[in-house]
DNA sequence: GTCGGTGCAAAGCTTTTGCATCTGC
DNA sequence: GCAGATGCAAAAGCTTTGCACCGAC
């Protein structure tokens, strides 16, 4: 039989969320200890990965599995989809409802259950687009 | 100015490609060192990596990055959608032309310019739905 | 014969974990 | 006060890489 776990807001927990709240860019774990580590220069990137593992198992937020990327986490812990900035990395959220007729549509041509979707888009953001088309062009992005 | 490579096909490259054409179930570099192994008994972990590498830049395989899974690896290198089994992790191609008008409404809704996108449908194989319905469930499949 | 590839082992990264100590509740 | 959380450091994956030797062309 199983305890339910008791959960403490302690200070990191807390700075944790509520940097990752802040931002748009999608950060990954060890940008995320950078930015917490201002505000508690004495915490502990372990204290970080332990705490990001269980906001998103309480669903305070969730991460992302992004195309060759290490892992990533969302401050939203909406079901959504992402877009992916092939030239400065960024991953941000885009505000469409979901696709629901895809999952009906698949299932009805394959012999899975299916259960959910995930979409990512892949582009290039307004500043790199502007970036590339004034001046001169850095190397051609690398679409993997 | 860079001199372009000439690649040899080694007896371990052949039966790499041959092994990954093989199935349909998207291996780890792992299991597809443990599949070339039994072949090739005397290849190295780091020579499976090095063509792994080496097949996708050159376009005859690709690599899948599926939320929770380590890298997996796809013999089939056109660019087409899979299902994730939550239940035995297998991943399969599914056989569905791409939906090009989802790239053109997202731009139309974004500041990005988008050049494509991923689309990794979730669910349950036939298989394991029938070990689900008859008899004994496992353990509720946790579906990350 | 040349130069790309291999096997082996070490190193690199990201993430997880054991443990003594600390702190929210 | 106690159970959960922290900091630190070590360890555990997965993947990459340096190097001497090997073998495809």
């Amino acid at each position: 039989m199983m305890k339910t776990q008791s959960l403490r807001m302690t200070k990191q927990r807390r700075v944790i969320l509520e940097e990752l709240r802040k931002v748009r860019s999608h950060p990954s774990a060890d940008k995320i200890y950078e930015k917490v580590k201002k505000r508690l220069p004495r915490i502990s990137l372990g204290t970080v990965y332990r705490n990001l593992e269980i906001l998103t198992r309480i669903g305070e937020i969730q991460h992302v599995e992004i195309h060759g990327t290490v892992r990533r986490f969302d401050g939203n812990p909406s079901n959504h989809y992402h877009v992916h900035c092939i030239h400065c990395d960024r991953i941000e959220d885009i505000d469409i409802g979901r696709l629901t007729q895809i999952e009906a549509a698949i299932e009805s041509l394959s012999d899975y259950k299916i259960t959910g979707h995930r979409l990512e888009l892949i582009g290039v953001c307004q500043k790199c687009s502007e970036k590339i088309n004034g001046g001169n062009h850095p190397t051609t992005p690398v679409p993997t």
